[in-house]
RNA sequence: CGCGGGGUGGAGCAGUCUGGUAGCUCGUCGGGCUCAUAACCCGAAGGUCGGAGGUUCAAAUCCUCCCUCCGCAACCA
């Protein structure tokens, strides 16, 4: 037996902390879609994907909940597993970060690098709150004191571990301009280089002492491995990378293809390829960021209640539908705006329309002309051979495109046949040789090349479509195995003639465009009223009490916005000039995004005054003004003071 | 002047690297067919290719400047 070539490929682990949405689903899609198209072109593949558990969003996310961090999370992969059975994602392996043999891995690999002096121990240095035992940067604390607790914190260094990544920037330089098909697509190389490593790569810091919910360096144990060493390791402690059995890792490793989002390409190209080389090991050959459905133009999000879920789609229309659409509609790279309207279009023409209708009209005369007995062809003309030219040239078309991860055009080069062939139908119009004895040959050549046609697309559109090939096959007759395969798509001719079709149901039954999108749209305003309603039951929780004498400390007054404009350069930011009595001061806020600078002018507002002033972008703030706002930011308003009263008035 | 990507008939996109009749899907209008899932096929209308300038015999394509949208980065006391 000759030795199948491996591919070894990979989606990013998602991050738990809620269920996966459209987006994880097309990128998952994508991978599986490639991973089913190397096993059908003879291909050793392996298929990794999992979740990454670790981190204070889910640590807290638990504690809301009132679960341990570990059940929360196994409660959502449930959820995510689940997923990708409806969705046909057959993956080789699912690693969570939280598994006992990623734990180990990470353990080892952070040990060895400490080893080899590639990680270090340094110096930290934040915020600290000495009831909390926690380090905070300047960003994370609110108001100045501890965002947990809200008690003032104290400047302090703590040591930290971090890795030299500062070490390897000319050699990752060098390789990354040496391999340029190493980053896909090749913008994604140009912004790595000019936004990260060209500028300098500082050494980053690997572990937190701050956060618990996460894998502890083994010899440092109040220690703990920062996200990105640990997330990044499972594509090689999934297989078994520094264990003592470390076969799938010694027979895959290097990965062939990392599938991730745009927004993550940074650190699969930086950090990563870092890792490994500081280890010793190979690198993966390729990272494809592939780009973002977005809805409305913009990202989609939890608190605009525009999240598409995935399951309720594909209940809907079947996974087959979805996941041609993902793969269809919006080139790979690029950011695609999804829409129910294109949605279920492109359910209607391509796969009823197109594809459906083709299966169904071509089993239908076999069954009238020929008792559902397929016919022998008789003498191809130009015609014929000009449509089974088109079929047989597919296969490399198809091969060239998948492989350049260019499913859209794939696609795109099926359904160009599909129409070919329902074309066909009307140049040779069967219905009218059917009624003439002697034509009866040219009417069997004709329903020969469509069936032969409609089993070269069904093996072709399989990767993508796992589930309809099996329905096209039981309709048009083809049971042998053989007859399924890639290799038979290559020399037109193979269906025997003698079998037998079945006309079956409807591939894909038609959908009323018009009452579908009122359907969808209604679903939607109730998805967004729910997430409305959540946000306005915000949870409160309430912080330790405090003494009246701390509160005594906040000075806060009534100031009168004199000028108020954005500043350059800052898209969140505003300066105000405020009028405090009989004095006057420069406040800067960052709430650009929520008041255009010119409706503010003459507003009262909440001015906390004796807030040490501080330097942001340049100017110098003095005093915070009060705002309400979400939890998530989308909503902010100004505390504004009800009434006429002076300015400089005090408030208590 | 932080980095990157867009702006092409009503909608969504291709074409730009390698200048030379502006293409695809959907929609609209007209016609044809009746095998088929009111499906399929043919034809038509509809674009000063974001704007201005330049190079050229010739620019969506190359150069310069500008406008605009979207990400990332920065910024959020």
């Amino acid at each position: 037996m000759s030795e199948k070539p491996k591919y070894y490929i990979t989606t990013p682990i998602y991050y738990p902390s809620d269920n996966l949405h459209i987006g994880h689903s097309y990128c998952s899609t994508a991978a599986d879609t490639m991973a089913r198209f190397k096993r059908l072109t003879g291909y050793d593949v392996y298929f990794l994907t999992g979740t990454d558990e670790h981190g204070q969003k889910i640590e807290r996310k638990a504690k809301n909940a009132g679960v341990t961090p570990k059940e929360y999370v196994d409660h959502i992969v449930a959820g995510i597993k689940e997923l990708w059975k409806l969705m046909d994602v057959e993956y080789s392996d699912f690693i969570r970060t939280t598994d006992e043999r990623h734990v180990k891995g990470v353990q080892k690999i952070f040990r060895q690098l400490f080893e080899q002096d590639d990680i270090y121990m340094g110096q930290y240095e934040g915020w600290y709150c000495t009831p909390c035992e926690s380090f905070w940067t300047e960003l994370q604390l609110k108001d100045g004191c501890c965002p947990d607790c809200g008690r003032p914190v104290e400047r302090m260094r703590e040591d930290a571990y971090f890795f030299r990544l500062s070490k390897y920037q000319d050699w990752l330089i060098q390789y990354i301009r040496e391999h340029p098909d190493f980053i896909q697509p090749p913008a994604r190389t140009a912004e790595m280089l000019n936004n990260f490593l060209l500028p300098g790569l500082q050494d980053i810091c690997v572990s937190r002492t701050s956060i618990k919910w996460g894998i502890p360096v083994d010899f440092m144990p109040n220690h703990t491995v920062y996200v990105w060493i640990d997330a990044l390791s499972n594509y090689i402690t999934a297989l078994g990378y520094g264990t003592d059995h470390d076969e799938l890792y010694q027979k895959y490793w290097p990965a062939d293809l990392h599938l991730v989002g745009k927004e993550i390409v940074r650190f699969h190209t930086i950090i990563w390829p870092i890792m490994l080389h500081a280890l010793g090991l190979p690198l993966p050959k390729q990272v494809f960021g592939h780009g973002w459905l977005v809805i409305d133009g913009g990202k989609m999000s939890k608190s605009k209640g525009n999240v598409v879920d995935p399951v309720r789609l594909c209940e809907r229309y079947s996974s087959d539908a979805v996941r041609y659409f993902l793969m269809r509609e919006m080139p790979f790279g690029a950011d695609g705006e999804f829409t129910n309207e294109a949605l279920v279009k492109r359910i209607n023409s391509d796969l009823a329309n197109d594809l459906g209708n083709l299966v169904s009209r071509s089993v239908a005369m076999v069954e009238k002309y020929f008792g559902g007995v397929i016919p022998a062809a008789d003498e191809y003309t130009d015609l014929d051979r000009e449509l089974i030219a088109e079929a047989e040239g597919l296969n490399p078309l198809v091969e060239r495109e998948m492989d350049a991860l260019n499913f859209s055009q794939a696609l795109t080069g099926i359904w160009h046949l599909v129409g070919s062939c329902n074309r066909y139908i009307d140049q040779t119009t069967p219905w009218i040789l059917a009624k003439n004895e002697e034509d009866h040959p040219r009417l069997g050549t004709v329903l020969y090349v469509l069936l032969e046609c409609a089993r070269i697309v069904a093996i072709m559109i399989s990767p993508v479509m796992p589930r309809t090939p099996e329905r096209i096959f039981a309709q048009i007759g083809v049971t042998d195995e053989l007859l399924k395969s890639w290799d038979s798509t290559r020399t037109f001719g193979r269906l025997p003639a003698g079998g037998t079709v079945h006309k079956g149901e409807a591939l894909f039954p038609r959908i009323d465009v018009a009452k579908e999108l009122e359907m969808l749209e209604a679903e939607q305003n109730a998805a967004k009223a729910a997430a409305q309603k959540k946000e306005d039951e915000a949870v409160f929780t309430q912080k330790d009490l405090i003494a009246y004498e701390d509160f005594e400390h906040l000075q806060l007054v009534v100031a009168k916005v004199l000028t108020c404009e954005k500043v350059p350069k800052a898209d969140k930011l505003l300066c105000f000039k405020l009028k405090v009595g009989n004095t006057e001061r420069t406040v800067v806020s960052g709430i650009a995004k929520y008041y255009k600078p010119e409706e503010l002018i003459g507003k009262k507002v909440v001015l906390l005054a004796n807030l040490a002033p501080r330097k942001i972008r340049g100017i110098e703030s003095n005093g915070m003004l009060l705002c309400a706002a979400t939890a998530d930011d989308t909503a902010l308003r100004l505390l504004t003071v009800d009434g006429d009263i002076p300015d400089g008035c005090a408030i208590s």
